[in-house]
Formats: structure tokens, C-alpha cells, sequence
DNA sequence: GTCTATATAGCGATAGAC
DNA sequence: GTCTATCGCTATATAGAC
């Protein structure tokens, strides 16, 4: 005989961004309307602002949720042995989210609704770099163990790692054409070798900020 | 006495189109009003609507004139001495797009849009198809030449490198931290070795489609 | 707490004067 | 050919019945 079940109420709420996850992915922002949402999740237009102030209030929800898997990977990946080898791991995960469309095009949607919303995009923006940190600490757990060359800049290579993990990811929304067979080899490598050519260059600038 | 100049009507329509390019880039589609492009043009709402038949039709006006820079670039890249250089100085032109954000902007935009107007998606689609072709065909060239591995798979590596043009472009549009100083290099040390881990493989399956 | 009905506002596109 | 005024529509968000 309780008043008002919290985790009923959390468990509608979920409920409600799972259907929304699926027209934002889908339609993007702008062209989802809120009564595809209530449609898709099966609840009249009061009930979804009865839970959430606006349309905008709803896909920041979405995100909100805390921190990504990644983070929680990229903390096993420091732990792992070959700590080059874990690394290879978590990019060849990446490439097993390009078969689920909906994963793919919120990111890809989330990085538009940001060009458009600065404070959306500043909590992207701390998530990224989070991200990148993790991939710091790994670069120089290995220049630590000797897996990967001293003169190495991590920050270099964490960002062009960044990169191509959003590539590997973001192609599956705009193209299909990559030869699925082969892919994990070319991670393996390009990993590699954004790991070698990452050098601290004594004449150019190797720092900055 | 010349009843309608065609130059003149050609002029202002590239000016119309030159101003909501700039709000196309900056906002979306969806979110760039008809208002916001005639202000910027500094023409009225009905001058709009007498050069194009409605907004869609602006955007798409936008793409269709023709065959992009890449098309110029990439035929000059197959008369160059040293094809695999040629494909490298590509690439690192590339880098010099990104600190353009109405083109970067444009780009993604246009992807956002394809995933929501097929008819868009095809145009977008038949332009991407035909860049890879060329690549594919640079490939070719330097396999001919001896520049490459007499296995290397073409179609894998123009799909390839293909991602790392859209990364290289694209990311400008979502993050601004890349170190710019030792980017060329890295640039020149992912197409090498994106061509030579695009080996055919006996075992798995090389050729697909 | 939930649903139905609707107020309000802003947009794309048009009609018609000049 | 161009501009002004405005129509018709649709979408978000709310108010009030149950």
C-alpha cells in the first residue's frame, strides 16, 4: 500500500526513452514529432509531459544516463596484460555496434542536436574528453611497459584513436559498403600504426595545449 | 533590350543558394527557416519561392551542381608520376577543408538529410560511388606500377581510405582537438598503411558483393 | 496519476497588388 | 518580376475532466 512506487515510476520513464531512442535514431530531433513518441511508446501526449518538461528535456534524457560502456571497457582494458592488445580489443568492439542501427544514429543525431544546443553539447563535449583521458592513461600504461615506443605522444594518439572509433561507428549511418571479412585486421593495424606514427616531434610542434 | 537575361537569373539563384548554404551548415535543415535564408540573401520571401519550388528544393539545388573538386583532384592524381604520393597529397588537402565550416557543415548535413529523403540518399550515394571508383582505380594504377602489393585488395582499400577522407573532413564538424602541427604525417602514414593491409585473403572472404 | 481536448504560436507556401 | 500580407496547417505544451 505505498503512495507512489519510485521504481514504477523510473521503469515508465525508461519506457518511454526506449521509444524515443528509436524515433530520434531514426528521424533526428527536429523531424520526430512527440506524438511518434507517445505512439511508438503506447501513451496519450499528457503522460509524456507529465514525466518530461519538453521534446528537448527527452533526448537529453537519453544521454543522461550516465556514462557510456565505453568507460566501463576502456577500465577493464587497463588492466589486461598486453594493454596494446586490449586496446586492439575495445576498437574491434566497436566495430560489432555498426550492426545496430539505432546505437549508431543516436550518436550520429546527438553530435547534430549538439551543433545546436551549446549546453548539449558541453556534456557531450565532458563525455569525449573523458574518454580521451582513458586513452591517455592506456598509451602511457604502454610506453610504461614497453609495448609501444618512449618517444610517443599520447595525446596525439589518443586522439586519432578517438577518431577512428567514431569512423568505425558513424559509417554504418551514411554507408554499408565496408567489406566486413577483413575488418578486424585493418583495426589491428591501423591502431598499430596510429601508435607509431604518433612521435613526439622535436621541430614541429608535438604539444599544444 | 534582351527580355530576360539568363545570366542574370543564373547569378541571383548562386547568390540565394550561397546564403542558405551558410544557414544550411550552421542550423540543419529542419531547424533553417525559409525566413532566415531570405534575410540572409537579403531578398524577400516570395523571391524565394519564385526561384525554387520549396525549401527542399533550395537544399538540393545546393548538391546538385555538379561533380565536386574531389572529381578534378583525383582525375589529376592519376596523371601524377608517383601514384601513391599523389593519393598521400589527396589526402593531406583534405586537412586544409576542415578549417572550412560551411563545407565541413554542409557535408554533414547533407548525410543528415539522406537519412531522411531517399531520393537525396541515392544522389549523395551515385557521387560517393563514383569517388571510390576513381579510387579504386588509382589503386589499380599503383598495384600496375609496382607501388603496391601485387595483392592488395582495391575495393578494400578505396572503402578504406574513402573513411578516412569523410573522418578527416567530418571531425572538424564535432571536435576541434586534433594537434594540427603533426597531422600531415600521420595522414601519410594511415593511407600506407591502409594500402598495405588491404590484402586479398585466401582463407576469409576477400571479395564480397 | 492519466487521458482528452484545445490554446497558442510559428512555419511554409501562396495570392494578388504593384 | 518583386514585394506584402496572410492563409492553412501542424506541432508543442497545457488545462481540466475523470
Amino acid at each position: 500500500m505505498r503512495k507512489i512506487d519510485p521504481e514504477v515510476h523510473a521503469e515508465k520513464r525508461r519506457q518511454i526513452l526506449d521509444a524515443a531512442s528509436i524515433c530520434f535514431a531514426e528521424k533526428g530531433f527536429e523531424a520526430t514529432r512527440t506524438a511518434d513518441i507517445c505512439q511508438k511508446a503506447g501513451i496519450s501526449s499528457g503522460k509524456l509531459f507529465h514525466y518530461f518538461k519538453s521534446k528537448r528535456d527527452v533526448f537529453a534524457a537519453i544521454f543522461a544516463q550516465g556514462k557510456s560502456e565505453d568507460t566501463a571497457r576502456l577500465n577493464e582494458a587497463s588492466r589486461a596484460p598486453t594493454t596494446v592488445a586490449a586496446l586492439v580489443g575495445f576498437f574491434e568492439e566497436a566495430l560489432s555496434h555498426q550492426g545496430n542501427p539505432v546505437l549508431a544514429g543516436l550518436l550520429f543525431e546527438a553530435i547534430a542536436f549538439a551543433r545546436r544546443d551549446a549546453e548539449f553539447a558541453q556534456a557531450l563535449e565532458r563525455d569525449e574528453l573523458h574518454t580521451r583521458d582513458q586513452l591517455v592513461a592506456l598509451v602511457e600504461t604502454a610506453i610504461a611497459k614497453g609495448e609501444v615506443a618512449p618517444g610517443t605522444d599520447p595525446l596525439q594518439a589518443a586522439d586519432w584513436l578517438m577518431g577512428l572509433h567514431d569512423l568505425t561507428i558513424l559509417r554504418a549511418v551514411w554507408d554499408r559498403k565496408q567489406a566486413p571479412g577483413t575488418d578486424r585486421s585493418m583495426i589491428e593495424t591501423l591502431v598499430r600504426s596510429i601508435l607509431s606514427a604518433s612521435q613526439r616531434q622535436p621541430g614541429t610542434s608535438g604539444e599544444n595545449s
